[in-house]
DNA sequence: CCAATATACTGAAACGTTACAGATTGCCAA
DNA sequence: TTGGCAATCTGTAACGTTTCAGTATATTGG
């Protein structure tokens, strides 16, 4: 028969997870001594510190997250806030992975927290916050004035925001150049001889939207180019409504010669609208566009991309983050990526 | 002066996140009773246990999960488990919205475990169980004989796979049946007069793999088909492998008049090699590829395509997972998606 | 040699929750 | 009346962690 167990510790056998009662057992020290001599504090000896730490290691000891969050109000996770309808496909995938890939050494987790085209994106931000579900936060689709960001400036909740906002408040953030983006393109196309320049822009509202019209109409001025208007479209719109439109308006007699569109999805509706219309891409008019991942250049060799990195946003965005809960000030976590040019088809044909 | 107040929650303006113990004395009862009521047990008198309620909506009260969890070892967490390089992107970004889609309106978080191609994929999945930071997992890239769902069978922690295994071991899945993916695919060429087919497979030795061969080979001898091997690429590739041994392929002198793809990005490069070769697609040769946006139709019409909702696999698969904690069978939790058939452009020109 | 002080360690309390083992009350059968 | 019992409610302990307020021992200065 066995000896009944007065104390669940004493089974060294025990398959349960080690915790710190069990490490105080093992070395004989208390378990205060053990939690201090884990994170390195002063007022332990450096031998006890190092025997400490070497039973943790092998007998593989992790801190119990819920213990430590109980106690102080620290999660250890990063919350990516993401719609589950109009972000774009491989920004998703892409972030993540940015995100993961830094904090993949550290105790963070990163949870998924989505909403819908109907809610409020003020929502989950405030339920993250009311209910101090993370230590930092994510958000993407920026506006120039972001009421999440304002909100999360006032409970002092670390976050980053994909894009920046016009509030004249300081907070960490990554972005692209969409100004440069936007510029580059149109003086690419002038420099091949075209003059009637259309965009098809971001979603009205969010910040990169001023940026990327704003690049636009200021290079088309310093080009000597004219814009026909498309206002009628975003790149937040079905491709349905893309390729009709733009079919539309390439059969008018004013249509334009370039076209600059600030997403890879968007970009295929619109050669095909433009086709629809009867027109060659590459002859009648050339296609500018922003894409995440090389597959345009497959699509249509005429086309011209310009590349923007969603990993390393999401890389850069979780460094600010982490940054910022670690102490480092808001002001210095903020980054831009500039473009790298538009460039042509040097594929194997 | 304000006089010091000896019990924090008497001061019913304090902005802290109401507790238990905030609940307790505004109805003057017992933290107990409140609990209880709060989760409608059976001896908490009827008219208690609606003051209880509803004094909780009032304030807004939830309960903090740290301290959940640290009680019972239920973390509300849902874990999914990623690859890094080689998940198809569409693939992550589907998944993750049907998934949240099944838990908005439970208590449950998403958490994304990444791994990386370098990694053991039973790292994670390791982890995780040790750690025991998640109630159920969800995998993907699941192998016939898969470790990981022999480890989380082993350690009793409910899972679900995409994917099917064939260990003789149940447990719930989500799967897209390949197999008649393949063989309809194979099918729809032979009606059209195609007889010598080429597959792109999936990545070898996961289980869709021997589907899509299955389907494959089956539909081949029954069409009166003969196959022309391509072992030498999967959708694992990347794209330029796939396009230059594409090109290589469709330059021999017996070449496929038939390709069928498991994936729409490989199906671009396939495409591409084709072109390369000098061929014309829906001339000279037919390709039906899989494809989980709709994304082909416009970059080829001629290509045939067959539709895999991966939005619907993660409603499934997190169902699957929820049905596991909840009590339900294992075995009645697995679910296969049918193809809706092989589908032709049927676009406006 | 004593007091002061530095060094190394420790127990108890608390975070918010649930489970266990009562406690109190009212009612009914005997 | 009393014992039994159902119906409600309650205090305490425990989950694993960190922090507070110590304690014990050795070391130093005078």
């Amino acid at each position: 028969m066995d000896r009944q167990r007065t104390e669940k510790n004493e089974d060294a056998s025990a398959r349960e997870r080690p915790t710190l009662k069990t490490l105080a057992f093992m070395t004989g020290l208390g378990v205060t001594t053990v939690s201090r001599a884990l994170k390195d504090a002063p007022e332990i000896g450096a031998e006890t510190r190092r025997r400490v730490q070497l039973v943790a290691k092998q007998i593989g000891y992790r801190p119990n997250r819920a213990g430590v969050r109980l106690r102080t109000g620290k999660t250890n996770v990063i919350s990516l806030v993401l719609n589950t309808e109009q972000e774009i496909m491989s920004f998703v995938s892409d972030i993540i992975y940015g995100v993961t890939e830094v904090i993949a050494d550290t105790p963070y987790h990163l949870i998924v927290t989505p909403y819908s085209r109907s809610q409020d994106p003020l929502d989950p931000v405030r339920y993250l916050v009311e209910t101090g579900s993370a230590d930092g936060v994510i958000i993407s689709r920026t506006q120039p004035n972001d009421p999440r960001a304002r909100y999360m400036l006032e409970r002092g909740i670390p976050f980053a925001t994909h894009g920046r906002t016009d509030m004249g408040l300081v907070h960490p953030y990554h972005d692209f150049d969409n100004y440069a983006f936007a510029a580059e393109a149109v003086r690419h196309l002038a420099g091949m001889g075209r003059r009637r320049l259309a965009l098809v822009t971001p979603p009205v509202g969010l910040s990169y939207y001023r940026h990327t019209v704003d690049g636009f109409a200021d290079a088309l001025s310093e080009a000597g180019a004219s814009e026909v208007p498309f206002n009628i479209v975003s790149i937040d719109h079905s491709m349905e409504q893309i390729r009709t439109r733009t079919a539309q308006l390439m059969r008018r007699d004013i249509r334009p010669d370039g076209i600059i569109s600030s997403a890879a999805a968007a970009t295929l509706a619109i050669v095909a609208g433009i086709e629809d219309a009867g027109l060659k891409l590459g002859h009648d008019v050339d296609v500018v566009s922003k894409q995440s991942s090389d597959l345009l250049h497959l699509f249509r060799h005429e086309l011209l991309v310009v590349n923007e990195d969603f990993r390393l946003a999401g890389s850069e965005l979780a460094r600010s983050v982490l940054g910022w809960i670690g102490g480092a000030a808001p002001g210095s976590l903020q980054s831009l990526s500039e473009p790298k040019g538009v460039v042509a088809y040097r594929g194997s044909d």
